[in-house]
DNA sequence: GCTACTCTGTGAAATATTTCTCAAAATAAT
DNA sequence: ATTATTTTGAGAAATATTTCACAGAGTAGC
């Protein structure tokens, strides 16, 4: 793997770093299923996903195959988190402690491979003070001092529509690097902050434009 | 707008097709703060989606703007929903009547943007005979006939990772057409059957991999 | 050790998508 | 009416991504 660009680090696809998470999700299976090895053929079957695009897709990061034989599953399954930097746990920021919120806590558990939902917010002063899993919410002021003192880099948003920019603003000034955002509106961040958007509305109306003709 | 392909149908890029969703969400947030017209500079500064890709998106489907002036927000608006084929009311069968079931049936509601969840199956038989929402939990051994009846197009999937196939391929079998899984697991589909995917997992490792360096 | 296979890793080709650019259309001001 | 300004729609160029195709590396059987 000989890779130069400008600043001597590799531009890797966006597409790429989506799949190695579908990469990443099959290999766990199959280690559970106590494969232990298994070709880009295999795993293309089982992702959908073509097999020479698994192989270039993992190129980016080295070789990890062996040729005739295939891939060590656990091994890639170690080198696909090392890569995906999963061998660190982050901590995470929930602002929001409505319905969704609390339905994330539940769902994602506190922690969860990886991720420990380290402190709750919310903006209503009735909310500040109950517990959601094993956090007290706390008002959204407090946001900077609590993270101020924590450092988690990640932060989840679970409020509503109108909420999302402001809270979103106050998470990048709390120096938070990477937002999960489940409210349904376009958050606009600096270069360098990581988003995802997560948006049932969204995902069912793309759905529905593939039954348009039906 | 003259655009021939082989059967004389266009094929519109897929990156566009989400983008549609986001601009719909961005006029009707103009829409209901009573902006009247919008350019598409205005919606690129609202999107974070470049201008010229947002007029190329529109060039797809016709010619909905006016130069000099721009594009009228609630036309804008309307036309977007006709293309995604929101006009159309659409039945959805939820699977899965677990914690997820129930937070996205309260979450989307049983009526939400013209979806309504007008069926809630499990496999569960300690669930089947309860209520989540207006529904009533049936057995998902009933899809077949259940759906026989009221031809719901749309499947939701909320059921755990290792029931998820097994699901869509009795929705499919159901005559599903599109398939909205929430499952953390690659779930395969003949052609001409559409699958979103919803995993928090997944998002969250995005994130991680973005997270790495720093 | 040799032969027949299998399968990886990767340039090169093919596709797909985004961005640039600008003529033409419409507006608004004078 | 004429001119200056704005803004669309779309061809062309630039980028990005996927797929092909195959040399070379490793395996497995004999």
């Amino acid at each position: 793997m000989i890779h130069i660009e400008n600043g001597g680090v590799l531009k890797i696809p966006q597409p790429t770093i989506e799949r190695l998470s579908t990469y990443l999700q099959c290999v766990r299976g199959m280690s559970a299923d106590g494969i232990l090895t298994a070709s880009s053929t295999e795993i293309a079957l089982r992702t959908g996903i073509n097999a020479a695009q698994f192989r270039k897709d993992l190129s980016y990061f080295g070789e990890f195959g062996t040729p005739g034989l295939g891939y060590d599953v656990e091994e890639l399954e170690a080198h696909l988190s090392r890569i995906m930097g999963l061998d660190t746990p982050r901590d995470v920021l929930l602002v929001g402690a409505g319905n969704l919120g609390a339905a994330l806590t539940s769902y994602l558990g506190f922690r969860h491979r990886g991720f420990r939902i380290v402190a709750v917010f919310d903006e209503d002063e009735a909310k500040v003070g109950s517990r959601l899993g094993d956090c007290v919410v706390r008002h959204v002021n407090d946001l900077p001092q609590v993270n101020a003192e924590i450092c988690a880099q990640v932060g989840v948003v679970a409020v509503p529509r109108g909420a999302a920019q402001g809270v979103v603003d106050r998470l990048v000034a709390a120096n938070i690097q990477a937002i999960l955002n489940f409210a349904p509106t376009t958050i606009l961040v600096r270069p360098g902050i990581a988003v995802r958007n997560v948006d049932l509305t969204s995902e069912m109306e793309i759905l529905s434009y593939y039954l348009r003709a039906k």
